[in-house]
DNA sequence: CAAAATTAAATTGTGTACAATTCAATTTTC
DNA sequence: GAAAATTGAATTGTACACAATTTAATTTTG
Protein backbone atom coordinates (compact mmCIF):
# COMPACT_ATOMS: atom_id res chain seq x y z
CA UNK A 1 0.00 0.00 0.00
CA UNK A 2 1.82 3.03 -1.51
CA UNK A 3 0.84 6.71 0.04
CA UNK A 4 0.28 9.04 -2.16
CA UNK A 5 2.84 11.33 -3.64
CA UNK A 6 3.00 15.20 -2.33
CA UNK A 7 1.03 17.46 -5.19
CA UNK A 8 4.06 19.31 -6.99
CA UNK A 9 2.57 22.61 -5.33
CA UNK A 10 3.15 21.62 -1.74
CA UNK A 11 7.09 20.84 -2.38
CA UNK A 12 9.15 22.81 -0.20
CA UNK A 13 11.34 24.02 -3.55
CA UNK A 14 8.48 24.82 -5.05
CA UNK A 15 7.13 27.61 -2.77
CA UNK A 16 8.03 30.98 -2.96
CA UNK A 17 7.28 32.28 0.18
CA UNK A 18 10.02 29.52 1.33
CA UNK A 19 12.53 31.06 -1.19
CA UNK A 20 11.64 34.89 0.40
CA UNK A 21 12.02 33.57 4.06
CA UNK A 22 14.88 31.85 3.47
CA UNK A 23 16.73 34.71 1.65
CA UNK A 24 15.89 37.15 4.25
CA UNK A 25 17.28 35.23 6.85
CA UNK A 26 20.49 34.60 5.48
CA UNK A 27 20.47 38.28 4.26
CA UNK A 28 20.23 39.48 7.80
CA UNK A 29 22.86 36.85 8.66
CA UNK A 30 25.20 38.79 6.42
CA UNK A 31 25.05 42.01 8.21
CA UNK A 32 25.06 40.73 11.77
CA UNK A 33 28.88 40.57 11.53
CA UNK A 34 29.01 43.98 9.90
CA UNK A 35 26.40 45.29 12.84
CA UNK A 36 27.90 43.97 15.89
CA UNK A 37 30.43 46.08 16.11
CA UNK A 38 28.14 49.09 16.44
CA UNK A 39 25.88 47.67 18.69
CA UNK A 40 23.06 46.79 16.19
CA UNK A 41 20.85 44.16 15.38
CA UNK A 42 19.29 43.86 12.29
CA UNK A 43 15.62 45.70 13.32
CA UNK A 44 18.05 48.08 14.90
CA UNK A 45 19.73 49.09 12.11
CA UNK A 46 16.43 49.75 10.21
CA UNK A 47 15.41 52.00 12.53
CA UNK A 48 18.28 53.37 12.55
CA UNK A 49 18.03 53.68 8.87
CA UNK A 50 14.58 56.08 9.49
CA UNK A 51 15.84 57.90 11.85
CA UNK A 52 18.93 58.75 9.82
CA UNK A 53 16.62 60.21 7.26
CA UNK A 54 14.15 61.61 9.19
CA UNK A 55 14.77 62.55 13.11
CA UNK A 56 11.77 63.27 15.49
CA UNK A 57 9.56 60.60 14.22
CA UNK A 58 6.38 59.05 16.83
CA UNK A 59 6.36 55.20 17.16
CA UNK A 60 3.38 55.37 15.06
CA UNK A 61 5.25 56.57 12.30
CA UNK A 62 8.30 54.66 12.33
CA UNK A 63 6.11 51.63 12.44
CA UNK A 64 4.36 52.66 9.29
CA UNK A 65 7.68 53.06 7.67
CA UNK A 66 8.62 49.38 8.67
CA UNK A 67 5.97 47.79 8.97
CA UNK A 68 6.34 46.99 12.69
CA UNK A 69 3.78 47.58 15.61
CA UNK A 70 4.48 49.10 19.51
CA UNK A 71 4.50 45.87 20.21
CA UNK A 72 7.68 44.94 18.55
CA UNK A 73 8.94 48.29 18.53
CA UNK A 74 8.48 49.39 22.23
CA UNK A 75 10.86 47.20 23.61
CA UNK A 76 13.48 47.64 20.52
CA UNK A 77 13.24 51.36 21.21
CA UNK A 78 13.84 50.77 25.06
CA UNK A 79 16.88 49.14 23.97
CA UNK A 80 18.18 51.84 21.75
CA UNK A 81 17.33 54.24 24.62
CA UNK A 82 19.33 52.08 26.74
CA UNK A 83 22.56 52.03 24.54
CA UNK A 84 22.20 55.55 24.21
CA UNK A 85 21.31 55.84 20.94
CA UNK A 86 17.72 57.37 21.03
CA UNK A 87 15.74 59.32 23.12
CA UNK A 88 11.66 58.59 24.24
CA UNK A 89 9.94 61.51 24.78
CA UNK A 90 6.17 61.86 24.79
CA UNK A 91 4.58 64.93 22.88
CA UNK A 92 3.12 68.16 24.74
CA UNK A 93 0.37 69.01 21.91
CA UNK A 94 -0.63 65.34 21.93
CA UNK A 95 0.63 63.10 25.33
CA UNK A 96 -0.36 60.20 23.42
CA UNK A 97 2.53 60.38 21.15
CA UNK A 98 6.09 59.18 21.92
CA UNK A 99 8.83 61.61 20.35
CA UNK A 100 11.99 59.14 19.16
CA UNK A 101 14.94 61.32 18.56
CA UNK A 102 18.58 60.62 17.73
CA UNK A 103 21.17 61.16 20.86
CA UNK A 104 24.65 62.77 19.30
CA UNK A 105 25.57 59.14 19.30
CA UNK A 106 23.09 57.91 17.82
CA UNK A 107 23.59 60.36 15.01
CA UNK A 108 27.78 59.89 14.77
CA UNK A 109 26.59 56.27 14.63
CA UNK A 110 26.08 56.72 10.96
CA UNK A 111 29.50 57.43 9.96
CA UNK A 112 30.50 54.13 10.50
CA UNK A 113 27.47 52.53 9.46
CA UNK A 114 27.91 54.04 6.18
CA UNK A 115 30.10 51.58 5.18
CA UNK A 116 27.93 49.01 5.57
CA UNK A 117 26.13 48.75 2.12
CA UNK A 118 28.85 49.00 -0.07
CA UNK A 119 30.29 45.56 2.27
CA UNK A 120 27.37 43.96 1.63
CA UNK A 121 27.15 44.80 -2.37
CA UNK A 122 30.39 43.40 -2.65
CA UNK A 123 29.58 39.75 -1.12
CA UNK A 124 26.64 39.69 -3.42
CA UNK A 125 27.69 38.22 -6.70
CA UNK A 126 24.91 41.05 -8.75
CA UNK A 127 25.12 44.25 -10.60
CA UNK A 128 24.02 47.30 -8.81
CA UNK A 129 20.74 46.91 -11.66
CA UNK A 130 19.86 43.36 -10.80
CA UNK A 131 19.98 44.62 -7.09
CA UNK A 132 17.69 47.45 -7.56
CA UNK A 133 15.34 45.27 -10.17
CA UNK A 134 15.04 42.65 -7.20
CA UNK A 135 14.38 45.21 -4.67
CA UNK A 136 11.35 46.50 -6.68
CA UNK A 137 10.29 43.55 -7.69
CA UNK A 138 9.98 42.59 -3.84
CA UNK A 139 8.23 46.09 -2.96
CA UNK A 140 5.95 45.43 -5.71
CA UNK A 141 4.82 41.98 -4.22
CA UNK A 142 4.95 43.22 -0.81
CA UNK A 143 2.46 46.36 -1.54
CA UNK A 144 0.13 43.29 -3.67
CA UNK A 145 0.48 41.17 0.01
CA UNK A 146 -0.43 44.85 1.91
CA UNK A 147 -3.54 44.79 -0.33
CA UNK A 148 -4.99 41.14 -0.04
CA UNK A 149 -3.91 41.20 3.72
CA UNK A 150 -5.64 44.48 4.58
CA UNK A 151 -8.84 44.11 2.47
CA UNK A 152 -11.24 40.86 3.01
CA UNK B 1 24.27 74.60 10.69
CA UNK B 2 22.56 72.12 8.80
CA UNK B 3 23.26 68.49 8.59
CA UNK B 4 24.72 66.19 6.16
CA UNK B 5 21.40 64.48 4.14
CA UNK B 6 21.69 60.52 4.32
CA UNK B 7 23.86 59.03 1.69
CA UNK B 8 21.76 57.54 -0.79
CA UNK B 9 23.11 54.10 -0.05
CA UNK B 10 21.47 54.25 3.52
CA UNK B 11 18.54 55.41 2.62
CA UNK B 12 15.73 52.87 3.62
CA UNK B 13 14.01 52.49 0.44
CA UNK B 14 16.84 51.83 -1.86
CA UNK B 15 17.81 48.72 0.17
CA UNK B 16 17.36 45.60 -1.12
CA UNK B 17 17.65 43.45 2.15
CA UNK B 18 14.57 45.33 3.66
CA UNK B 19 12.40 44.71 0.84
CA UNK B 20 13.00 41.23 1.72
CA UNK B 21 12.55 41.65 4.86
CA UNK B 22 9.41 43.21 4.39
CA UNK B 23 7.91 41.35 1.59
CA UNK B 24 8.65 38.12 3.45
CA UNK B 25 6.67 38.74 6.86
CA UNK B 26 3.74 40.16 4.31
CA UNK B 27 3.97 36.90 2.78
CA UNK B 28 3.72 35.26 5.65
CA UNK B 29 0.52 37.38 7.43
CA UNK B 30 -1.17 36.07 3.71
CA UNK B 31 -0.31 33.05 5.13
CA UNK B 32 -1.89 32.73 8.63
CA UNK B 33 -5.46 33.23 8.37
CA UNK B 34 -5.33 29.84 6.00
CA UNK B 35 -3.46 28.34 8.23
CA UNK B 36 -5.15 28.91 11.43
CA UNK B 37 -7.85 26.61 10.75
CA UNK B 38 -5.06 24.28 10.53
CA UNK B 39 -3.85 25.16 13.75
CA UNK B 40 -0.01 25.91 12.10
CA UNK B 41 1.89 28.45 12.51
CA UNK B 42 4.21 29.51 9.17
CA UNK B 43 7.19 27.76 10.36
CA UNK B 44 5.24 24.82 11.08
CA UNK B 45 4.06 24.36 8.02
CA UNK B 46 7.12 24.30 6.70
CA UNK B 47 8.34 21.56 8.94
CA UNK B 48 5.14 19.69 7.51
CA UNK B 49 5.75 20.15 3.85
CA UNK B 50 8.93 18.56 4.66
CA UNK B 51 7.70 15.59 6.16
CA UNK B 52 4.75 15.16 3.88
CA UNK B 53 7.65 15.42 0.94
CA UNK B 54 9.68 13.11 2.89
CA UNK B 55 8.90 11.27 6.37
CA UNK B 56 11.28 10.33 9.14
CA UNK B 57 13.63 12.62 9.14
CA UNK B 58 15.87 13.65 12.08
CA UNK B 59 16.33 17.08 13.33
CA UNK B 60 19.76 17.94 11.99
CA UNK B 61 18.09 16.92 8.44
CA UNK B 62 14.62 18.97 8.91
CA UNK B 63 17.40 21.60 10.39
CA UNK B 64 19.22 21.24 6.89
CA UNK B 65 16.14 21.60 4.36
CA UNK B 66 14.97 24.60 6.25
CA UNK B 67 17.98 26.18 7.43
CA UNK B 68 17.09 25.70 11.55
CA UNK B 69 19.19 24.84 14.11
CA UNK B 70 17.62 22.71 17.21
CA UNK B 71 17.46 25.96 18.89
CA UNK B 72 14.47 26.68 16.74
CA UNK B 73 13.26 23.73 16.08
CA UNK B 74 13.54 21.95 19.12
CA UNK B 75 10.72 24.00 20.84
CA UNK B 76 8.92 24.06 17.66
CA UNK B 77 8.46 20.02 17.47
CA UNK B 78 7.50 19.58 20.38
CA UNK B 79 4.91 22.15 19.56
CA UNK B 80 3.54 19.78 16.89
CA UNK B 81 4.16 16.98 18.88
CA UNK B 82 1.53 18.23 21.55
CA UNK B 83 -1.11 19.10 18.95
CA UNK B 84 -0.59 15.06 17.96
CA UNK B 85 0.90 15.92 14.44
CA UNK B 86 4.22 14.22 14.91
CA UNK B 87 6.07 11.91 17.07
CA UNK B 88 9.44 12.48 17.90
CA UNK B 89 12.03 9.13 19.19
CA UNK B 90 15.25 8.62 19.67
CA UNK B 91 16.77 6.21 17.18
CA UNK B 92 18.89 3.00 18.31
CA UNK B 93 21.05 2.73 15.55
CA UNK B 94 22.28 6.48 16.94
CA UNK B 95 20.69 7.58 20.31
CA UNK B 96 22.13 11.18 19.91
CA UNK B 97 19.27 11.37 16.65
CA UNK B 98 15.98 12.33 17.31
CA UNK B 99 13.50 10.59 14.54
CA UNK B 100 10.78 12.93 13.77
CA UNK B 101 7.35 10.51 12.30
CA UNK B 102 3.99 12.01 10.95
CA UNK B 103 1.28 10.34 13.05
CA UNK B 104 -1.99 9.54 10.94
CA UNK B 105 -3.71 12.98 12.07
CA UNK B 106 -0.40 14.62 10.47
CA UNK B 107 -0.66 12.84 7.42
CA UNK B 108 -3.97 13.68 6.98
CA UNK B 109 -3.75 17.46 7.19
CA UNK B 110 -2.00 17.27 3.67
CA UNK B 111 -5.38 17.25 2.72
CA UNK B 112 -7.10 20.58 3.37
CA UNK B 113 -3.02 21.47 2.93
CA UNK B 114 -2.87 21.18 -0.23
CA UNK B 115 -5.91 23.58 -1.26
CA UNK B 116 -3.76 26.64 0.56
CA UNK B 117 -1.08 26.73 -2.46
CA UNK B 118 -3.98 28.02 -4.96
CA UNK B 119 -5.16 30.25 -2.66
CA UNK B 120 -2.17 32.28 -2.30
CA UNK B 121 -1.38 31.95 -5.65
CA UNK B 122 -4.74 33.64 -6.45
CA UNK B 123 -4.23 36.71 -4.07
CA UNK B 124 -0.53 37.62 -5.92
CA UNK B 125 -1.18 39.20 -8.82
CA UNK B 126 1.31 37.96 -11.09
CA UNK B 127 1.60 34.81 -13.31
CA UNK B 128 3.05 31.27 -12.66
CA UNK B 129 6.21 31.99 -14.41
CA UNK B 130 6.76 35.23 -12.81
CA UNK B 131 6.57 33.60 -9.44
CA UNK B 132 8.40 30.92 -10.39
CA UNK B 133 11.49 33.30 -12.26
CA UNK B 134 11.31 35.52 -9.06
CA UNK B 135 11.69 32.19 -6.67
CA UNK B 136 14.48 30.78 -8.81
CA UNK B 137 16.29 34.67 -8.46
CA UNK B 138 15.50 34.38 -4.90
CA UNK B 139 16.83 30.69 -4.12
CA UNK B 140 20.00 31.51 -6.46
CA UNK B 141 21.05 34.76 -4.02
CA UNK B 142 20.60 32.76 -0.96
CA UNK B 143 23.23 30.14 -2.39
CA UNK B 144 24.86 33.07 -2.80
CA UNK B 145 24.58 34.34 0.92
CA UNK B 146 25.08 30.98 2.43
CA UNK B 147 28.66 31.13 0.45
CA UNK B 148 29.51 34.32 1.60
CA UNK B 149 28.42 33.99 5.20
CA UNK B 150 29.85 30.45 5.88
CA UNK B 151 33.25 31.20 4.72
CA UNK B 152 35.37 34.38 5.92
C1' DC C 1 41.04 0.25 23.83
C1' DA C 2 40.90 4.49 26.53
C1' DA C 3 41.35 9.50 26.17
C1' DA C 4 40.25 13.21 23.00
C1' DA C 5 37.55 15.04 19.52
C1' DT C 6 33.28 15.29 17.24
C1' DT C 7 28.44 15.20 16.73
C1' DA C 8 23.18 15.74 17.66
C1' DA C 9 19.72 17.63 20.62
C1' DA C 10 18.43 20.17 24.18
C1' DT C 11 18.85 24.19 27.01
C1' DT C 12 19.65 29.07 28.15
C1' DG C 13 19.42 33.76 27.16
C1' DT C 14 18.46 37.72 24.19
C1' DG C 15 15.82 39.83 20.70
C1' DT C 16 12.31 40.09 17.55
C1' DA C 17 7.13 39.42 15.57
C1' DC C 18 2.45 39.84 16.30
C1' DA C 19 -2.33 39.14 18.25
C1' DA C 20 -4.96 40.82 21.96
C1' DT C 21 -5.70 43.60 25.84
C1' DT C 22 -5.08 47.66 28.73
C1' DC C 23 -4.64 52.44 29.75
C1' DA C 24 -4.49 57.13 29.06
C1' DA C 25 -5.29 60.96 26.04
C1' DT C 26 -7.83 63.01 22.46
C1' DT C 27 -12.08 63.45 19.22
C1' DT C 28 -16.56 62.89 18.08
C1' DT C 29 -21.32 63.10 18.84
C1' DC C 30 -25.47 63.99 20.85
C1' DG D 1 -19.67 69.79 27.44
C1' DA D 2 -20.11 65.03 29.12
C1' DA D 3 -20.57 60.25 27.48
C1' DA D 4 -18.99 57.33 23.73
C1' DA D 5 -15.79 56.26 20.33
C1' DT D 6 -11.22 56.47 18.71
C1' DT D 7 -6.35 56.62 18.92
C1' DG D 8 -1.28 55.77 20.36
C1' DA D 9 1.77 53.25 23.41
C1' DA D 10 2.54 49.95 26.42
C1' DT D 11 1.75 45.38 28.17
C1' DT D 12 0.88 40.39 28.02
C1' DG D 13 1.33 36.04 26.05
C1' DT D 14 2.83 32.87 22.44
C1' DA D 15 6.05 31.58 18.96
C1' DC D 16 9.95 31.99 16.39
C1' DA D 17 15.41 32.92 15.41
C1' DC D 18 19.89 32.28 16.74
C1' DA D 19 24.30 32.47 19.53
C1' DA D 20 26.35 29.93 23.12
C1' DT D 21 26.56 26.31 26.32
C1' DT D 22 25.53 21.70 28.04
C1' DT D 23 24.84 16.80 27.85
C1' DA D 24 25.03 12.43 26.05
C1' DA D 25 26.41 9.38 22.40
C1' DT D 26 29.54 8.08 18.89
C1' DT D 27 34.16 8.40 16.34
C1' DT D 28 38.72 9.13 15.98
C1' DT D 29 43.41 8.57 17.46
C1' DG D 30 47.55 7.64 19.76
Amino acid sequence: MKRKPTPDQLLLDQQLCFALYAASRSFTGLYRPLLEPLGLTYPQYLVMLVLWEQDGLTVRELGQRLQLDSGTLTPLLKRLQTAGLISRQRRTEDEREVDIRLTETGLALREPASAIPACIAGHLNMSLGQMQQLRDQLKHLARQLQHSTTED
